[in-house]
DNA sequence: ATTAGCACTCCATTGCAATGAGTGCTAATA
DNA sequence: TATTAGCACTCATTGCAATGGAGTGCTAAT
């Protein structure tokens, strides 16, 4: 027994159905739904079918079918490969982000926040946003400056613009002339060095040639550790929480405070980032459906990503998560676009608005 | 009729119980669990005049009575007078978090963090925490540096060390002579201003300085201009919002969405820090009882904060949300002697760990 | 002033029957 | 041989009435 033509279009017909009502759907409704002409007698034994080859389930005896994990593979894969044939046209929704993209010249970090919030206004579904993750961490720039008597300023910038600052306190004023040698010691030395490749020989060196300035030295090496150390844990931004509460079979109790810690301790959903941006598909989106997710505690939901990338190297997540019956389609396309409007708008100037 | 020491008690059993089992309480109930020795007949007819007095409601006839907006605030009043005399010994909780203060000597954003963390943990409420807000706004420093070819890194510090970075595109490299010019220029300007006194005419005269580079003067007073504005939407740091799943008043879908939107949207909490920001009453510490809250979301909860102060000037706000039977005798000493703790430790290593 | 006692109210629970959507199977049909 | 009509059966849902219990308010007795 296999998938022919005919099951393939009932369980498209069933899922379809089942994405508008959430409820089960019955052999009748199929019956009628299809243009097959086909007696519910007939759809009940193909349903059967289907049933046996794990596409559907039967919540109990006497109920209609749902699908199955497997099915809404099937459905989303096949209509991965029809997407990809269909002109990539702007949705109503993506022409307005794209909109919002232009109009603001804003941080990125803002227009982030802002395009979480639209998409989750516009989808009804939760949406996630990680910040561009940087992976090149070469050192570009390192600065000293006295803020007072006892108190300095350490500017350190690493490629792709991400800038940290810390403040290093003093045992006594330093005059101008040793900041501007320490200065120059530190970006001769540092600068365009991967911060991985800062050994302790490079930093015994340094503090020698720094002499009783040595204890600056450690601290401003502290103040890079950190920068790797806040890399790591990447900035996301979610919206839309609330919408679960529209989608009953993630709103009992239970389920719905699991999702709302794992939406808030965004920790969780780092994993999630994770995954997106090493298990590359080709086309930037994935479709994690029920259990295929990362996340253990979204085990009913799907989760739809795109992967974009601003300048080289700089990349991050959107994310959509809904029930298992979201919308794909629709969902699918608006990320689609959206994440081509991202990719090709901000490769253009260049850095310029990347300031984190 | 007014309230009689009696009247009083059979207030405080009813709340007291309420609080435990979140159930009306009958008469009977209170006339086992009190010390009165009263039978069940009087107290019924207590609660009759307390019903008529205001503090407490009957959801139906036939029901107990559950206690009012007034009859709480009675109680918390009371409650605030008796704890006023207690000697303020650290409880269980507040050790651990005095531990955890002193161990780390991370940035106070990381701190503060984890105390929401810990604070809902050990409260099972929901906790929110707003980092300290800076009133005074002098400008402490100003600084461009050439990045590259193309661009100028502008750092600026305001008073209480918040610190701000700004990438600024050029159209031609600047040499050594001009950036020191340029940076001497800003620093003998405008160092020790108020950001608020910065006005039109020193902008304009700053420019005819600045000659050629008027360009860069005017990138760099908006980049101080977003300094102003940056700090006035206040970070706010939420933790623990699934424990209001934990209270059925609270977990139907309709008030939880809205709890979970305000939470996320952390936008509408910044009206209750104000709120607790402005009026002080001496304690600092603020009860809000349902519908008292500025939160209109919130109606249905009641709010307990605390005003925490750093250094001169640097104040923020912690929040407990919970539902109104909230456990107040624990959450208000639980705030308190974490006040205590934030309003001493940190203002003797004044300033050092306050990088945000 | 307090209390015992009683009638009354109202909610929550339980059991039961009716309903209806849906299935699986069998026998008839094209 | 594939399809369909028909029928018996299952099971969740709904409505309804009965029941019990928690609690009140009132009155009369202490």
């Amino acid at each position: 027994m296999d998938l022919d033509e005919r099951k393939r279009k009932i369980l498209q017909a069933i899922i379809r159905n089942y994405l508008e009502t959430g409820e089960p759907v019955g052999s009748r409704t199929i019956s009628k739904y299809t243009d097959l002409n086909l007696s519910s007698a007939t759809i009940r034994n193909e349903m059967s079918d289907l049933e046996e080859l794990g596409y559907i389930i039967q919540p109990h005896t006497s109920a209609g079918r749902i699908p199955s994990d497997k099915g809404y593979r099937l459905y989303v894969d096949q209509m991965m490969l029809e997407k990809e044939e269909q002109l990539n046209q702007a949705t109503q929704e993506v022409r307005e982000m794209q909109k919002m993209l232009l109009d603001r010249e804003d941080k990125v970090e803002a227009v982030l926040k802002q395009m979480a919030k639209m998409l989750a206004v516009n989808t009804n579904y939760a949406t996630m946003i990680s910040a561009p993750q940087v992976r090149g961490n070469k050192l570009k720039f390192i600065q000293l400056s006295r803020m007072d008597a006892r108190q300095l300023l350490t500017t350190i910038v690493v490629e792709g613009n991400v800038i940290k600052n810390d403040m290093i306190a003093v045992d006594q004023m330093l005059d101008d002339e040793t900041l501007l040698k320490l200065n120059i010691l530190l970006n001769t030395n540092l600068n365009g060095l991967p911060i991985e490749e800062i050994n302790l020989a490079m930093i015994a060196n340094l503090k020698q040639q720094a002499g009783i300035h040595a204890g600056i030295i450690a601290d401003v090496m502290d103040a890079v550790a950190a920068v790797i150390k806040d890399n790591e844990n990447v900035v996301i931004y979610t919206s839309g929480a609330n919408n679960i509460f529209k989608y009953p079979e993630l709103a009992d109790n239970q389920r719905a405070s699991e999702l709302i810690t794992t939406f808030e301790e965004k920790q969780l959903l780092n994993e999630l980032v994770q995954d997106t941006l090493t298990d590359e598909s080709g086309t930037g989106i994935q479709v994690y459906i029920g259990n295929e997710t990362p996340v253990k505690t979204m085990k009913d939901c799907s989760v739809v990503t795109a992967t974009y990338e601003l300048e080289e190297g700089m990349k991050g997540t959107i994310g959509i998560i809904g029930p298992r019956r979201m919308d794909y389609d629709k969902v699918i396309s608006t990320l689609k676009t959206l994440k081509n409007q991202l990719d090709t708008i901000y490769k253009k100037d260049d850095g310029e608005n990347s300031g984190i």
